[in-house]
DNA sequence: ACAAAAACCGATTGCCTATCGGTTTTGTGT
DNA sequence: ACACAAAACCGATAGGCAATCGGTTTTTGT
């Protein structure tokens, strides 16, 4: 999946204001950039299409919602542009790790640690749960 | 950046065979999809223009060669593709990792664990030999 | 029913990849 | 030096997608 400059920028607004008509979002956006509610209003319809926006009619117009969470998205977007580049069984977070570590602080080595420990004890919850 | 699907698989070749001409990687990607000589000399060339692969000229032919490791690709993908929807130093690896985790055996785990206290040796290392 | 508001439709532009025919340039062997 | 072959180079075309917006149709509140 590929995301253009506009919608990128929907979307960070609908992760703020997370419920937004066509009119909300253009008022908003336009300051920035300009460009008409018309351009709005289809690239709203775009994201809906694409499946990450969820809508509902409320009065005159349609109301949008983000329908994924940014750091899914995130990730979606990882998946999808290094799939093809994988080995079976290797996942994209291994691979590129070693080119981009060095940008981490070690607040945020350490917080990957933590991420990982509660990964694993999701795993065991799950597990016992079932 | 963006990488359109025979620019991956001329990667994906010139990583396995990392020296070679328009012939030759034609001779190989025609068997799985046809396509004339032709259209792998422009995309080479496009590769080559977007800096991703270096080349020298060995007798009629242009050789070519990856410019970039196949992690360092996938990380600066990464980057590309997450870069407008992170916060003030914050990170896609971290970001995205509750969502790309699941998907993570225990080996995995283990490894990237394994890469986080590799990448603090390093540190060390490096700020001694200053 | 009417007016306003928004959705919807269709056309256009611009960008990029893939594709390939045809021409020009460039090596190489004699 | 020259002719030939091979490859580079150029230009055109098609297809896909985001962005843009004017104009028409549909919907909704009064």
């Amino acid at each position: 999946m590929h995301l253009g400059e506009l919608e990128k920028q929907v979307l960070q607004y609908l992760w703020t204001i997370p419920d937004a008509d066509a009119k909300q979002v253009h008022s908003v956006l336009t300051r920035s950039r300009g460009g008409s509610l018309n351009t709005i209003q289809s690239t709203l319809d775009r994201l809906f299409k694409k499946g990450l926006l969820s809508r509902e009619k409320r009065g005159h117009a349609y109301f949008y919602h983000a329908k994924i969470e940014r750091e899914d998205l995130i990730g979606q977007l990882i998946l999808g542009v290094t799939g093809d580049f994988l080995n079976e069984g290797e996942s994209s977070l291994v691979a590129a790790f070693t080119s981009i570590s060095a940008d981490l602080d070690e607040a945020q080595l350490k917080h990957l640690e933590e991420l990982i420990e509660q990964q694993r004890l999701l795993r065991k919850d799950g597990n016992a749960a079932c």
